[in-house]
DNA sequence: GCTAAAACCTCTAGCCACTAGAGGATCAAG
DNA sequence: CTTGATCCTCTAGTGGCTAGAGGTTTTAGC
């Protein structure tokens, strides 16, 4: 019923010190303690951690995270909000995508005319000395 | 034929900052200075420094773009190496790019399935605390 | 009840590649 | 010789943790 860090890391696979740094920036909020001075969990925190956890596995940001954890609270409350920052994280991810895959263009054309002989020779380094031999704007 | 750091920022839009912090990390090395104190570049610097933001656009880390540089200045050695580190930083964004399209997979499955309505019936919040609905595995 | 090991605690510092700002010196133009 | 732009160094902050020091508490076995 009452649990230690460990077991709660355990139980949502975040590590130690991952957990009580989230309780330092106020993800989480600070449990109870034992005597001792340590900390005691419960079914609350594990599905909590799982939130967490799981929206970061997504790559959402803690501060969009904190907005997410504050509207499940408010079951009541409109989820166009949720749904406005699971769409510009979308949005973030097709710009990644985008601009990785530019970048996989660049490099795949860099490595194909490389003549694997001497340096002076060599494409890699020409190509990364001088941007105009570049395909595509890679520019951030 | 000699200028001051405003100078090399403009010439290869690396902000002013950005190059004392490249030639603190050992990336440019010291360049000479005026009786005042002040930094002064030659052509050299901005051949060098041309090379470093190109590559870091091109998202190589430090650590390659050092070893980028040092082949270059060996103009007699192979370029196996250059090729080497050219080809490990394609594969590295191949897998980015894979782990981000998984992701957008699953915002996307996410989004579609909204309702629009209140947070007690949204999927968004729900599909965050529940791994078990995602489709793909977004575990690192 | 006692011992030993595992797990816990706080605190500081480090990672990456910058960026921002304070507080002061120098330079170039008029 | 003044003014304003640019330069200098130094420290601290960003995000999301991770590592380690040095010490305390808990728990299991005897």
């Amino acid at each position: 019923m009452s649990f230690p860090i460990g077991e709660l890391a355990r139980r949502t696979a975040v590590k130690v010190p991952t957990i009580r740094f989230y309780e330092q920036i106020g993800l989480l909020s600070a449990p109870p303690r034992t005597e001792g001075n340590q900390r005691r969990y419960g079914r609350t925190e594990v599905d909590r951690l799982a939130f967490i956890r799981h929206a970061r596995e997504l790559g959402f940001e803690v501060g969009d995270i904190r907005e997410l954890l504050a509207m499940s609270a408010e079951p009541q409350a409109s989820c166009h909000q949720a749904d406005s920052i699971a769409r510009n994280h979308l949005g973030e991810i097709e710009r990644r995508i985008a601009r990785l895959q530019a970048l996989k263009v660049e490099l795949t054309r860099m490595i194909e005319v490389c003549g694997h002989g001497r340096i002076c020779d060599c494409r890699i380094i020409e190509a990364l000395a001088d941007h105009s031999f570049c395909a595509t704007d890679h520019t951030h």
